[in-house]
This record gives structure tokens, C-alpha cells and sequence, in this order.
DNA sequence: GCCAACGTTGGC
DNA sequence: GCCAACGTTGGC
């Protein structure tokens, strides 16, 4: 028997790679590259799989916010900016034969018909466990239970899950 | 622009 | 292995 699907929110700023660049992206795909940290690393490379559903979160701004749903379309594979010299996300010490870094191919679904705002979600109880909501938390990768997943998609307005298999 | 929180680095 | 210094994230 299969696992049950799981969910999780991706962090991107929105002048970096907006739910908007998902969505134009051929086949509203992209490799999420650029993850150098390790416990979101882990969790690309261990705990995320093809189907699982996406919260995508612009952080920065006015008002960051849960703008869009999307799903994995392939699990953890080496992410090819940590071999690209003078990108951003170059990192002399992985070993092409044992790569360090990971990335998942997502795909864009839809958007939220109501955009949540870190404060709708704060004032939101059902929502108070959601790691996006605690103090300090900066992680880009992170996870979602089935029941914040749920309310996330209540409250912004889609009714049946379009991530779905 | 400020700053709290957190992760990483490197001297010892 | 400790911990100070530094860099980054990201809300405000």
C-alpha cells in the first residue's frame, strides 16, 4: 500500500519566483533549486513524494501570504545550480558523485481564490500548531498536517482539492 | 531600515 | 566540543 499523500509549504519571494512565474513556467513546473539549508534539504530528500500537495507562501512584502496550490511532480534529485559556478547557489564543496543539495520538481495548480495573510492565519486557531505561525521559524520547507491543509483551502476559498490524485 | 531568531563557521 | 562572530531570513 501506498503512503498517504502529504503537504507541505514552500517559501519563495515574490521578486524572486512568484506563484505567477510557476504558473507561466512551461507545464507550471520548476525544479525548486536553491535550498541550501539542511533540515529542508532532509525533507526534500527524504519526506516529500510525487503527488504530494504544495502551499506556496510569498514571504516579504506587505503582507506575505499562502497565495497557491501545487502538487510534486518528482521527489528529490540533485539540484544542478550547486554545480553552475557563479550562480548564486554554486557550492564549491559538493561532490558531483555524491551531491549535497536536493530539489524537488513541483507543478503550479491554482491559486487561492482568497490569498491568506501570515496575520488571517495568526488570528486563525485552528491554525495556531502550523510551524509557518511560530516564533522564529525560517525554514523554506515545512511541514503541513492534513488538517491545517484542509482549513488552508476552506479559508481561501477552494472547495474541493484540486491537488488531489 | 531595524532587529530577533537562527544556522554556520572557525578559533581555541 | 564550546562559543563568539558572522551571515541570512523574514516579519514588522
Amino acid at each position: 500500500m501506498a503512503s498517504p499523500r502529504r503537504f507541505w509549504l514552500f517559501k519563495s519571494e515574490p521578486g524572486v519566483f512568484s506563484f505567477e512565474d510557476l504558473l507561466r513556467a512551461r507545464g507550471k513546473r520548476t525544479g525548486w533549486d536553491g535550498v541550501r539549508n539542511y533540515q529542508a534539504r532532509n525533507l526534500l530528500r527524504d519526506d516529500i513524494a510525487v503527488g504530494d500537495g504544495v502551499l506556496y507562501y510569498h514571504s516579504g512584502g506587505k503582507a506575505p501570504s499562502i497565495v497557491g496550490l501545487a502538487k510534486v511532480t518528482r521527489a528529490g534529485h540533485p539540484d544542478p545550480t550547486q554545480f553552475e559556478e557563479g550562480s548564486k547557489g554554486y557550492d564549491a564543496g559538493s561532490d558531483p558523485k555524491d551531491p549535497r543539495w536536493v530539489q524537488v520538481t513541483i507543478q503550479g495548480v491554482q491559486a487561492l481564490s482568497k490569498p491568506l495573510s501570515l496575520g488571517d492565519l495568526k488570528q486563525e486557531r485552528g491554525l495556531a500548531g502550523m510551524a509557518l505561525v511560530q516564533r522564529g521559524q525560517r525554514l523554506s520547507v515545512q511541514p503541513v498536517s492534513v488538517k491545517e491543509w484542509r482549513r488552508v483551502l476552506q479559508l481561501g476559498g477552494v472547495a474541493d482539492d484540486p491537488t488531489g490524485p
